[in-house]
DNA sequence: ATATGTGAAATCTTTCACAGCG
DNA sequence: CGCTGTGAAAGATTTCACATAT
């Protein structure tokens, strides 16, 4: 039975992993998994696992393991991934581009609404089925298109700004591939994915 | 005076970022930093940085704060990039080709060495000054010219099987763009960076 | 006067061990 | 019997408050 607590950071952050994990083993054909199981192929403790699920209800069987399918269903519910999410993506250079002809988005509740950049260069290109459009209409079409999620492919010089006009226009998540910190009202949440961050702490661990 | 104490890796986890905000406050012409400015621009509190950049050394002036470029010497000495790592990118698709082109690694410390796919459309291709070299080869080069750093942007279902080619060939530290988790010996690092990951992380917070 | 460096306290997170259930 | 669910204990991290240095 659980309460309506409030749920840490660091279990929410694992549960997307649990997911992945879980769509792994039932692609599969597994039907069943045990936290111990789960917990070898993250490298997470089996308590771990058990624990951060019973925050949300009691989803397994004792005895017995947990039931894949459910345990998707379950954690797609929590993570209001049973739905798909519009976003749109800024920047229209390598990395935008990457990201928008990536191919796991959509199995996993994810789609890019649109794509924009302020070079006129860029503008009115194709990128897979997209068109580049004009930074010049984002706000507008934003708004108007109730869309939640931004991804940040901008030069860093320009990251600021942009988110800027990104929160004005209503976005409420952004996912940061500048290499900088940007700066949001506390109602919005951002992740910072700079690679040479990630690549330095694991340098921190590596013989010179 | 700091004790040769182990770090944990919470605090190298933020170092980088600290490093990144000093690079940024450097070109903006500042000299001197405090820890409350340099909290206040990552989100970090004042005393948490104070106390992490603590264990590492007195890098600061009481009364003062701390001396920018010094700061960013010291922080790259502990990360070990105040060399030019080299890595290998595997896997030339999108997300691959993207980092290949990626502007930002040489100044921060890295540089491409290479990049691989198993594709014979692709190898051959050219992505900016690289030539895309077939994966038979990827083992022999690592092994020879000693890298110790691969990202990985292949398709989950070949995720696995290239890790193990990759922490044979000696690779210590793995940029994991897959979708899905890989398993490596103890002394491989490895950083997940699959975007649906931290969406996910995100959604839990929206309104849906 | 002002901001760092740092033990001690408070808080948060993980692990443990076993009760409880299929 | 075996594995989940969970309070209690252990461990780790962050915050606080102030001594200390310039």
């Amino acid at each position: 039975m659980p309460e309506k607590t409030t749920i840490s950071d660091m279990v929410v952050s694992r549960l997307p992993y649990y997911l992945q994990a879980l769509r792994h083993m039932a692609s599969q054909g597994h039907q069943v998994i045990l936290s111990q199981e789960l917990g070898t192929h993250l490298g997470i403790s089996a308590p771990q696992i058990r624990k951060d699920l019973s925050l949300f209800g009691e989803f397994g069987k004792q005895g017995t393991g947990y039931d894949i399918a459910n345990l998707i269903k379950q954690l797609n519910q929590i993570l209001n991934t049973n739905c798909v999410w519009e976003m749109v993506i800024v920047g229209a250079g390598n990395i935008g581009r990457a990201i928008a002809l990536y191919q796991d988005f959509i199995d996993r509740g994810f789609r890019i609404a649109m794509i924009y950049d302020n070079d006129p260069q860029k503008i009115g290109s194709r990128v897979g089925n997209y068109t580049v459009q004009d930074t010049k209409g984002m706000a507008a079409a934003i708004k108007a298109k109730r869309i939640n999620i931004a991804v940040l492919a901008v030069p860093a010089a320009e990251a600021q700004e942009v988110t800027n006009q990104l929160v004005e226009a209503g976005i409420k998540a952004i996912l940061n591939y500048a290499p900088i910190a940007i700066t949001v009202s506390p109602d919005v949440h951002v992740q910072h994915l700079d690679p040479v961050v990630y690549l330095q702490q694991m340098t921190y661990y590596l013989e010179t």
